[in-house]
DNA sequence: AACTATAATGTTATATTATAACGTATCATT
DNA sequence: AATGATACGTTATAATATAACATTATAGTT
């Protein structure tokens, strides 16, 4: 089961998370000769400036705030366009938010695991899961091609602050 | 695997699809002591008319000529708040769309197998694999509350039409 | 039957998320 | 520098969802 989840439901040297998704990004672009432009790095930047998905016009804000100008709504969507055209950030599709993406060069379960306490999103990677999707599929004769897989629920520091509060 | 893909993704007398439907929603009313209203009941059918998810605004659309009067939204919001309450119907959080629920007394995997060529969506319910979820999130420390899980690919019907018209 | 508390609906306005259409600027290659 | 493609700016609007408050209907009680 390849993770995120130790990482992002517990204190870490964030700095790392977004130097190492910068780093996958440009690799990936130079890769398939695409263009990181810096409207492109910002928005990129501000989805991983913490593991909680930001919706296009939180994004919208921060990135007017970030360069100093009035951003309208296409410019955003067309970053995440791009972004999501490389794996770099995932849509989830039950907060109409936008998510970095910690191993966008991997196979994808697409399966999150979303804190609904602090916001946090966990992407994990989960083979048997995707096997026993797809014979699931095979079973219905049903032709897989994508899937959206958002698990809610408490992390584990959320867990814990609730028994802590808890009398 | 209890699930409805073959009523679904095959023709069969959907009349029945409905009048079960609406046996079970007025049962489950009268059970929670909840009011099945002519405006609920109108909802619910149109959700039945067929096993494709409707958008909230082509309910709005449909019950305004059922009723042969002007709708607003929050009439049928209300209706689906009321339907999603009980469980009769479901969410289809990456189509934002409803869909008519088969089987709202059982437990749910809230698995959905979504045609990408008809629109058609068949609801499954896989222990395994809810159970696969449970293990997954307890390996995490990720306290389970909810979960949305939507597949998409071609339904068997589609599937076939698609071998015939390809040459 | 009238009264009352609750639930449901009507109505208006507006918030939130996303895209269309078209013009301008920037970049890579020639 | 000229060209074609890509990216961005700008305006407007579509699509989805909710807030707030007025009115009506219903169930249970008098």
């Amino acid at each position: 089961m390849l993770s995120n989840s130790r990482l992002v439901h517990q204190p870490h040297d964030h700095g790392r998370c977004i130097d190492a998704a910068l780093n996958r990004a440009y690799a990936l672009c130079s890769e398939r000769k695409a263009r990181m432009t810096p409207t492109r790095e910002s928005v990129l930047r501000l989805l991983w400036q913490s593991h909680q998905p930001l919706g296009a016009y939180q994004l919208q804000d921060q990135l007017a705030t970030l360069l100093g100008k009035p951003i309208a709504p296409p410019t955003v969507y067309r970053a995440i366009d791009f972004l999501m055209a490389l794996g770099l950030i995932h849509r989830i599709a039950s907060l109409n938010a936008y998510l970095g993406c910690p191993f966008p060069n991997s196979e994808h379960s697409n399966l999150f695991m979303i804190c609904t306490h602090c916001g946090s999103a966990a992407e994990v990677t989960h083979s048997p899961l995707n096997d026993m999707l797809q014979k699931a599929s095979d079973k219905a004769k049903f032709t897989l091609q994508s899937q959206t897989l958002e698990l809610f629920g408490l992390c584990p520091q959320c867990s814990d602050t609730n028994n802590e509060v808890q009398p």
